[in-house]
DNA sequence: GCCGTTTTCGGCCCGACTGTTTTCAGTCG
């Protein structure tokens, strides 16, 4: 349990509060409670012996419940809600534009599900409802349709945490075993959690417990919080072999030919006549390519690009940020806090700029040879123009230009704001590319191959967002850029916590095959700096 | 449900966008 958990089970409640007809105050109490928890930095034990009512927006009554939650590890107030509302009525918060109020209307519509509400849409009943029409319907017609696709998948971290707990379950059992499947090959989401054990199928069986359900063959059967689960099981003269195949991609073991038996991948490989693979370049759309000779590892990098502080909505002050930095390493970072315009996230005025500009200089002169850049994530306006006027913007280090909002233009308008953007000669950065929030948005439509190859053109840096909700610049669009393009992994971290995001987007880096060189987090900061010569 | 007092209630709450409206409700970042 984590303070994490704790605010998305008050987000829940708050959710599920409104579509059953709570209205107003108290509703929103539970929501700034769950934002508190959320932006909470230190570890849950030091909170509960403190008690929860020291952070703002949680008094005490939400405090009592909280340290009941963690000591019970139940929260009853949800479970009673969750009774009240059908499954499929929850999984409509899925549909992005859709809120507890137009959810409670489709409920008392009789609409219950995410199928049920793809039929209706299909069949015009939802225009005909008050309050939506022809548009709206459309709207939730193809998001519904997203996240019906999107229904049984995870994101990568909680499909790694739901691994992990697996394999010790079935070490504390005694059982050897590997993680296997699109986990191991780190692809975004997983939709299944597959596990190659060195055991017989009765003993993995036993370790699992609630967990399993059957057993077909050598394989064991089960589920994990709506995952289904596989474990395959192996003798030890074919692990590696079976490793290999449980690993996937289908596509790509296939094409590998008749596989011979090894005790471990290197095994296989070297009967194969092969040099090995990693697993993050096993992918269908690897097939074909030759694995790089040398990816891009966390060593090799030696700045952090892409964070935020509290001067907009991160929760911890430039000192502690960097101090964080330092711990973990990195020779510099560049921060970058919001822009005038996301007054949602507390964006930058330009007398914030003034004080934040002078408290960097004064730790970095405290702090060298840590260097701090300044940075800016400047939203890129509706017509691409960037938030400030270019006597500003030109007193940057770095500028990153990212999309916060106008995600449904004409695929026609917003490539030319996407161009224009990237045209802009104090854009250093384009970050966070599409602006996709994985399984839950899709990125805004334009055509990247125009906008990259203006990026490669101009010597622009595309960022891979390390987010784990966003992955974005997608991999396998940037793939085919790999060799013409300079990307930068950007944890976009609002905590010292988020710099651990970095992890993400070096995975997604090795999917797209960079070598150091080819990854701006490698440079000196110097180098950093002469990007903006002749500006 | 929280908070802060004009101490035991009454006010909480940002701004933009979208689609539905004809003045606003719902959602989102």
């Amino acid at each position: 349990m984590t303070t994490k958990d704790l605010a998305r089970m008050l987000g829940e409640t708050a959710d599920l509060m409104e579509v059953l007809g709570e209205s107003g105050f108290r509703v929103s109490a539970y929501r700034k409670a769950a934002r508190a928890l959320e932006r909470y930095e230190g570890e849950l034990p030091e909170l509960m012996a403190a008690g929860f009512d020291r952070l703002p927006g949680i008094g005490k009554g939400l405090a009592g419940a909280l340290a009941e939650i963690v000591q019970t590890g139940e929260f009853d107030y949800l479970e009673e809600l969750r009774g009240q509302v059908p499954p499929g009525v929850a999984e409509l918060f899925m549909v992005q534009g859709l809120g507890p109020k137009r959810i409670r209307a489709l409920w008392q519509a009789g609409i219950d599900s995410l199928e049920e509400l793809v039929r209706a849409a299909e069949e015009g009943r939802i225009a005909a409802m008050p309050g939506f029409g022809k548009k709206t319907q459309q709207t939730f017609l193809e998001a519904a349709r997203f996240a019906l696709a999107n229904l049984r998948r995870v994101h990568l971290p909680v499909g790694l945490e739901a691994a992990r707990l697996l394999l010790a379950d079935l070490e504390r059992a005694g059982v050897y075993a590997a993680l296997a499947g699109s986990l191991r090959r780190r692809l975004e989401t997983a939709g299944n959690v597959d596990l190659v054990a060195r055991a017989a199928p009765e003993a993995v069986l036993t370790a699992l417990g609630e967990h399993a359900i059957e057993v077909r063959g050598s394989v064991v059967h089960g589920r994990l919080e709506g995952l289904p689960l596989r474990v395959f099981c192996a003798g030890e003269r074919e692990f590696g072999t079976v490793l290999l195949r449980a690993t996937g991609s289908e596509a790509w073991v296939r094409a590998l030919g008749a596989l011979p038996a090894g005790p471990d991948e290197a095994a296989v490989f070297a009967a194969l006549g092969r040099e090995p693979v990693p697993p993050c370049w096993r992918e269908p759309e690897h097939l074909g390519l030759a694995p790089p000779a040398r990816l891009v590892e966390r060593r090799d990098l030696v700045g952090l690009v892409h964070l935020h502080t509290a001067y907009s909505d991160g929760s911890a002050s430039l000192r502690t940020m960097a101090e964080a930095a330092i711990a973990e390493g990195y020779a510099y970072m560049v921060v970058t806090d919001h822009s005038q315009t996301a007054a949602y996230a507390g964006g930058l005025t330009l007398e914030d700029l003034e004080r934040q500009w002078a408290e960097i200089d004064a730790l970095n002169a405290e702090l060298a040879p840590f260097r701090i850049l300044k940075g800016i994530e400047s939203d890129i306006l509706p017509d691409g123009s960037l938030d400030y006027p270019d006597e500003v913007l030109a007193r940057f280090d770095v500028v990153l230009g990212s999309l916060h909002s106008h995600f449904h233009l004409p695929p026609e308008e917003q490539t030319a704001r996407l161009l224009r953007a990237v045209a802009n000669p104090y854009l250093t950065v384009l970050a966070h590319p599409t602006g996709r929030l994985l399984l839950r948005r899709k990125g805004a439509e334009a055509d990247w191959e125009r906008v990259l190859a203006r990026a490669a053109e101009l010597g622009k840096i595309v960022e891979i967002n390390a987010n784990p909700w966003r992955l974005d610049l997608d991999w396998r669009r940037a793939l085919a850029w790999r060799e013409r393009l300079v990307f930068s992994i950007g944890p976009d971290a609002h905590a010292p916590e988020g710099y651990a995001d970095v992890a993400y987007g070096l995975w997604m880096a090795q999917k797209v095959g960079l070598p150091p060189e080819r990854v701006a987090n490698t440079w000196p900061a110097e180098r950093w700096l002469t990007l903006r010569e002749g500006v």
